[in-house]
DNA sequence: TGATGGTGATTAATCGTTTAATCAAGCTAG
DNA sequence: CTAGCTTGATTAAACGATTAATCACCATCA
């Protein structure tokens, strides 16, 4: 039933040379001693016959799979990309490959996917929860990418930072009416947005919270959000905590007849690939998903290894850096005002 | 050196029990001729030590891992959520785990990413080309994902089926005059649903093809697409091969102070996840990535289990249904004129 | 009664690699 | 001249599952 699985063996490799199947193996993994000469015979032998190692087989003898699993829990979300992407790179340059186990948003089938990467026997696991989800004790090393208020967060960005980045940017810009906008307050990663966002709020300035979630359920799904009152009692910049609300906020504004920037300012999180091709261009703060993907990795990695050495960690890994700052992209949706919004006279800055 | 694995192997199960390992291996799998007495204690057995096979072993035994690498060459293609998550959904439920290879957009490291895969002993690859990437001849059964115009593809959307769907949405409400938005005519994707849409422009209308990376070249990156122009020499609808440019295309004509769909229309692709909550809300055409998604893992797993009858299936594999229709999911931004466009009088068709 | 057949289990080989233990020389030093 | 060390290679035992071949046993039938 098998076929013999393509590709020259190692035992191939040494009979084919005459020596030992541990010979080559020591060669070809620079262990053991074998003469400089010999090593040169077997390493061009090993090209030319276009040997592949199996992994099961070394899997098997050695305990490690080098294959890292990545859960998904909210796969829709937009930032996906961006971070499947840097996690792919950051695991493959150390010589790891990336399962993908996606969990369609159920907490039930988060523990499903779970076990799936359990059973093909991964080494380690990468989680990027969706509202706080309890992280259970599995037999291996995880390392979770959340907030950094979430109490076993392995690294993440520094989302309060980031929003304290907009707020100011806002405020220099002479803003003082703020509408904070996110989705559901259960998120860390939003709450830690807002939360950086209002310690920011200017002297004698006010912000509203617009929690979107909220909106829908009382007025039905995808309802106007109804800014444009907001902009008649005096709001002039709107403070989403995803580009997708950003977006919104800014369609819908612009459907209105309000001047963005001119009337109202808008900004956004996370530097969505559309945001810097709409007219205008949208102001966003970006996370450094690289440098995330690297940390988590590496802790990661370094827990695995350890974990040769009896250490057996066996729970969430820590990093030394815990979080990564963010950077505003200031583009075109946020600027000074140019229409008088109210009673009061137009605030500082030159006019456009 | 290798720590011993965590968990219950099948020999422990066999001693606990006083049986033969094969005895054990045979109940679990359902083979050979056990008592269902026996049965039914090695299965409590299994459960009550929590026993997880290996999957090494296996792969080392039989030659299958049972994994899947899937390969996007452009991972930051919006798209690729919903295809991933489609993908793994489709392979888990026949038992099979997805490793993901991001080959960056460049030719030389999508070669490199399937020789990573390939060293991870995947049973098959499924690969989402963009631009006609020749595809080589790997040792394992592949599956294509293209378009129906791409001379390998295993199975795709119907492109085209869905251009004319745009376009006869368009037309039946009024419209004559046509901006075709693509970004890149190499792609048969874009080629494939721009020429759909053309096939199916009214008799005595017109459509006028913007590339946008052409556009970019001349202009500038992220310059205007001057689409104000365009409405003003009589255009009424954009259609765009993408959401993407489609938004682009929107906000833009929003921020002209161009009403949408009052003076003109904007329709797009792929119904991504902010289409339908911005204002107004996008008209676009949806995949069934879900369908597509199965038609190519069951092409794909035949070929792999036919490969153990010694079919030899190494090519690119081929189903029987290859081309999925799209759907239209009209929404805001298309609609009847109510504003008239030039010397002409308003269309037919109610004022909205 | 002895040949035949079905049942329920075991034996043993095998997949390809790693690695600890061992060994045969050759060389140096006492 | 031999004990001891180094060098360069080999042996053999795993790792944990699958599976073809075998076997013991009992029942059936001629």
């Amino acid at each position: 039933m098998a076929n013999p699985r393509p590709g020259p063996t190692l035992t191939m490799i040494a009979t084919a040379l005459n020596v030992s199947a541990a010979t080559v193996s020591n060669a070809l993994a620079g262990k053991g001693r074998i003469s400089a000469e010999l090593i040169d015979r077997i390493r061009a032998k090993a090209d030319e016959l276009g040997y592949v190692p199996s992994s099961a087989a070394r899997a098997l003898r050695t305990g490690h799979t080098r294959v890292l699993g990545l859960v998904l829990p909210d796969i829709s979300n937009p930032l996906f990309p961006q971070i499947a992407q840097a996690i792919e790179y950051a695991a493959s340059a150390s010589g790891y490959g990336v399962l993908i186990a996606d969990s369609r948003g159920s907490v039930a089938m988060q523990t499903e996917a779970i076990n799936r990467l359990i059973e093909r026997d991964v080494d380690g696991i990468v989680i990027i929860p969706r509202l706080g989800t309890r992280i259970v004790d599995i037999g291996r090393p995880l390392a979770v990418i959340d907030s950094p208020s979430t109490p076993n967060s392995t690294v993440s960005a520094d989302h309060w930072q980031g929003g304290q980045l907009v707020m100011e940017h806002l405020a220099a810009l002479g803003h003082q009416n703020f509408v904070l906008i996110g989705n559901n307050p259960a998120s860390n990663v939003q709450n830690d947005r807002i939360g950086g966002m209002k310690s920011r709020v200017p002297a004698g300035g006010k912000a509203e919270i617009l929690w979107i979630e909220q909106h829908e359920q009382a007025h039905g799904k995808a309802s106007p959000l109804r800014l444009a009152e907001k902009v008649e009692r005096g709001a002039t910049a709107f403070a989403a905590v995803s580009d997708l609300h950003a977006l919104r906020a800014l369609t819908e504004l612009q459907n209105a007849g309000i001047a963005v920037p001119g009337r109202a300012s808008v900004a956004g999180f996370d530097d969505l690939a559309w945001s810097a091709m709409i007219t205008p261009a949208l102001t966003s703060v970006r996370m450094d998903v690289a440098t995330i993907a690297r940390i988590a990795i590496d802790a990661l990695l370094c827990a695995i290894e350890a974990d040769t050495a009896a250490d057996a960690t066996r729970g969430v890994v820590s990093a030394e850096t815990t979080s990564v700052p963010m950077t505003l992209v200031a583009r075109q949706t946020t600027g000074v005002l140019t229409a008088p919004t109210h009673p009061e006279k137009t605030p500082a800055g030159e006019p456009a």
